[in-house]
Formats: structure tokens, C-alpha cells, sequence
RNA sequence: GGAGAAAUGGCAGAGCGGUCGAAUGCACUGGUCUUGAAAACCAGCGUACCGCAAGGUACCGGGGGUUCGAAUCCCUCUUUCUCCGCCA
């Protein structure tokens, strides 16, 4: 969310940065900052009436310990009515605060200045490419050809224990799999990320802590029975760590990863982009997070992004990484570069990572701080990035090792997989 | 799921309906003392909103109520602990 006092004093920046998203957000930066008027003005009337009546209440006790009770009674009656108009008052601020929570809740994060304008994917910036298309002398099968010809993944199972979009992971597919999160745990916390195992049900506190509610309702799972919803990433359990928590300043950069299942509805994503393992309701993800001091989230961001460069290297990968544009960010971040790993035989470019940095615009609805030099409290930030995101991964190393009678397992998932072929 | 007890500042732990934003101890920060450190002593030490400031307001698990006045009384929800039941 952004923050209200930063709104009042850059809204024409704001409004500026909002255009690379193509956002016209005038009117409804209009009407909060004048909603702010109103809710200044009101608590300042209200605050007033409360004091009279605090001061009044005082000196009632005063009348009856000293033993003069009649006067006290008087005044008694002159103060009944005292309260209700405040209370009158603290209604209308109520409204006033919700109304005006309600609009900055659909305010997304401000781009940064070198994010490009832009509509959609196509405007985003190739910044860098590594590796080179893999070349075959035989004919490329998609991935989901390779994991049915050599039993790796059932989905046909899967759809009949759960529905489409639930694979189900066998024998080496499932040990393939496995490998892959403990070689990115591992990975992670030689980058000196703490690993955690967080819950994997959030209540809803949480997902607006982070962004996904009230925005992105639709694309969790909703466990009505409890008001709780199944995480779409382990960013969402991991970040709400730190909700409601001034942390110590030495603690900065505090660095976070985990392993958890992600559940996406994907609602309204149907088509052929959906088969196999290219978009699914239920997949594997390592996330890494880091909190940091505001002056250090960017160089956190250029960490975050060797990092997965190094992951992506280590396992051979021909995959390149795109600034997203205005149009193409999500709500909550402020800068994203997506990773895009070659997948050879389907021919395209899957996206594997995203990392991203949301400065304070997480940490103002997750009341995330620290108290700075001056000893003032001061937002934090909030920096994400999957570190990776196994399906597309495995669906790349499926296609591009594929040899004429088996796939190749890249060298640093042997020590994990126990075997170096298919 | 049933019965009971509890929830107060970073932690521990007081708190009679008015003088309580809240005793005290520990921790922490600054100072005095010391060659240095420790000890001792002095001072400071929650969060948010409004205000140029002085100051004001709110918050004692959440929400509501009684009252001129609530940390204190009542209702409700949540969480924790103990006991019973069920169960991986």
C-alpha cells in the first residue's frame, strides 16, 4: 500500500510512474486526499470533544473524593451527553478511514524510474541472455511426451485423484523432483538464506499483509469452512513472518528461504499454453525473501538475481531475463525481472523466476518495521524471488537433455538424483 | 468436541471503577565514577494518529456494552494452559 503521507506530498510523480503501468489513478488519488482532509478534520473535532469530556470526568472524581457530592451530581448531569457526539464523530471516521483504506487498496506499487513503460510482456526488456538452443539429431518430443514415454509423471492420475493441473510425480519423475528442491535449498542456504517450513494455509490478515487480498481473491483457494486460504507462494507465509514487528535494525538483511507446494486457481488461464507441466494448479517452489534496510533493498535485488543466475547456470540452462514493464508488473511490486528458461522442443521461453523488489509498499499493510539512525520507526522492505519454480525447470531439463534413447541428468542434481540418466 | 483457568510494555510481573500509558525487577540506551571493564549511582527507555509547536487523542488479546469516568464491571470472539473425549 502506499503510504499516505508520500501520496499527499508526490502526487503528481505518482501519477507520472503510474502511466508506464498505462493507470490513470488521478480521480482516485483525488478522492483520497481529500478523504484525508475530511478524516484530519474529524479526528481533530473528535479529539477535542474527548479531551472536554476527559477533563470533565476528571474533575467529577475530584468533586467527590474532596465530599462535595452535589456538585458533583451537577456536573454529572452536564456530562452525560458529552460522549455521544464524539462517539457520533468516531463513527463517521470510521467510514471515512474505511472508505479511504478501501481506494488505497487499489492503488498498486509506484514502478521505479527505470522500469519501462509498456502495455503488456512484448514491451518487456530482454536485458540478458545465457546459453544457446539446444540442437537435436533426432526428433524433439515436448515434455510431456518424454514424461509418459519413460514414466516419469502421471497425468492422467492426477487427473482422477484431484482434476486437471494436479500431476502426479512417479519413480525417477518423482525423485527428479525431490532432487531439485533440495539442490535449491541447498543452494540457498549456502547464499545464507535460513530455510523455514511455513504453514501452507494463510489467514486472510496474511494475504492482504502481502498483497494477494483483496486484490487477487479469485486466484487462491479458499477454504471457506475456515477463513483460510491455500498459499499461491511461500512468499506469502515467509514475508508474514515479520507482520506487526519493529526488527532490529543489525538484523537487516534478514534472509529467508522455503520450500512449499503453490496453489493457484488459475482461473480464466485455459488453452494450449496449459499442457503438461506449463501451468498448474498445484506445483513445487523454493522461495528466497529478504527484509532489508531501505537504502539496501537494490543492492539486495542484484543479489537475489545472481543468485538465480548461478542456479540457472549450474544446471545448464539456455534461459535469458526480462525487465517487465510497467504493464506487465505485478500490483505489489515496484521492479521485476522475470527469468525465461529455452524450452527446446516446445520452442518457447518459460517463465521460472520472478524477483522482485516492493519496497514499503508490503511492509505499510504488514506494519513491517525498524527503527532507524534517529531512532524513528521506518518501513522496511521487501524483496521476493523464486528460487525456482520446479515444473517448467524440469520441463526444460526434460526437452533439452533429451538424447535419442534417454535424458541426461544435469551433474549437480547426480549427488541428489542418485542417477546421472533416464 | 466438553469442562475449567488465563491473556497487561522487549521479557518477567503488580494493578482498589477516578490521581494508570500503567508500579517493580530484568534487559536496553546515555551519563557519572574507573587506566579499561565490572559493580554502583543518575537519567532515559511502547505504538499510532492530529498539530508548526505547546499539546491533544487512542491503544493493557480483538470487538461490543454499562458508567460522568473502564486495564479494572458485563457480553462476545480469538488464543494459550490444565483436565476429559477423539485421533495422525
Amino acid at each position: 500500500m502506499i503510504q499516505l503521507p508520500f501520496l499527499r506530498e508526490n502526487k503528481e510523480l505518482i501519477k507520472e510512474r503510474y502511466a508506464k503501468r498505462q493507470l490513470d489513478a488521478a480521480s482516485t488519488i483525488d478522492q483520497i486526499l481529500s478523504l484525508d482532509d475530511q478524516r484530519r478534520s474529524t479526528q481533530q473535532e473528535m479529539d477535542d470533544q474527548l479531551a472536554e469530556a476527559n477533563k470533565m470526568a476528571k474533575k467529577i472524581g475530584d468533586l467527590f473524593k474532596s465530599g462535595n457530592a452535589a456538585e458533583g451530581n451537577q456536573l454529572r448531569e452536564k456530562s452525560k451527553g458529552l460522549k455521544d457526539s464524539a462517539n457520533a464523530l468516531k463513527e463517521s471516521l470510521r467510514k471515512i478511514e474505511e472508505e479511504q483504506i478501501e481506494l488505497l487498496y487499489q492503488l498498486p506499487n509506484i514502478p521505479q524510474d527505470k522500469v519501462p513503460a509498456g502495455k503488456s510482456d512484448t514491451d518487456n526488456e530482454i536485458i540478458y541472455t545465457e546459453g544457446i538452443p539446444a540442437n537435436f539429431d533426432h526428433e524433439a518430443l515436448p515434455h510431456w511426451e518424454l514424461a509418459n514415454k519413460y514414466g516419469l509423471i502421471d497425468f492422467e492420475t492426477g487427473v482422477k485423484i484431484t482434476g486437471a493441473g494436479f500431476p502426479l510425480y512417479q519413480g525417477k519423475g518423482a525423485r527428479l523432483q525431490r532432487a531439485l528442491i533440495n539442490f535449491f535449498l541447498d543452494e540457498a542456504e549456502k547464499a545464507g538464506y535460513q530455510e523455514v517450513i511455513p504453514p501452507h494455509l494463510v489467514n486472510e490478515a496474511s494475504g492482504i499483509g502481502t498483497g494477494q487480498l483483496p486484490d487477487k481473491e479469485g486466484q487462491m483457494y479458499h477454504v471457506t469452512e475456515d477463513e483460510l486460504y491455500l498459499i499461491p507462494t511461500a512468499e506469502v507465509p515467509i514475508t508474514n513472518i515479520y507482520r506487526d514487528e519493529i526488527v532490529k535494525a543489525e538484523s537487516f538483511p534478514i534472509k529467508k528461504c522455503g520450500y512449499t507446494p503453490c496453489f493457484r486457481r488459475e482461473a480464466g488461464s485455459y488453452g494450449k499454453d496449459v499442457r503438461g507441466l506449463n501451468r498448474l494448479h498445484q506445483f513445487d517452489k523454493v522461495e528466497i525473501v529478504q527484509i532489508t534496510h531501505p537504502k539496501e533493498s537494490g543492492k539486495a535485488l542484484e543479489g537475489m538475481i545472481e543468485h538465480v543466475k548461478g542456479l540457472l547456470q549450474k544446471l545448464g540452462l539456455h534461459y535469458r531475463i526480462a525487465l517487465l514493464c510497467g504493464g506487465d508488473l505485478g500490483f505489489a511490486a515496484a521492479i521485476t525481472y522475470d527469468f525465461e528458461v529455452f524450452s527446446a522442443a516446445q520452442e518457447k521461453w518459460l517463465e521460472v523466476s520472478s524477483v522482485s523488489n516492493f519496497e514499503t509498499y508490503q511492509a505499510n499493510r504488514l506494519k513491517l518495521r525498524f527503527k532507524n539512525e534517529a531512532g524513528k520507526t521506518e518501513l522496511a522492505h521487501t524483496l521476493n524471488g523464486s528460487a525456482l519454480a520446479l515444473p517448467r525447470i524440469l520441463a526444460a531439463i526434460l526437452e533439452n537433455n533429451q538424447t535419442a534413447d534417454g535424458i541426461t541428468i544435469p551433474e549437480v542434481l547426480v549427488p541428489y538424483t542418485g542417477f546421472d540418466k533416464i
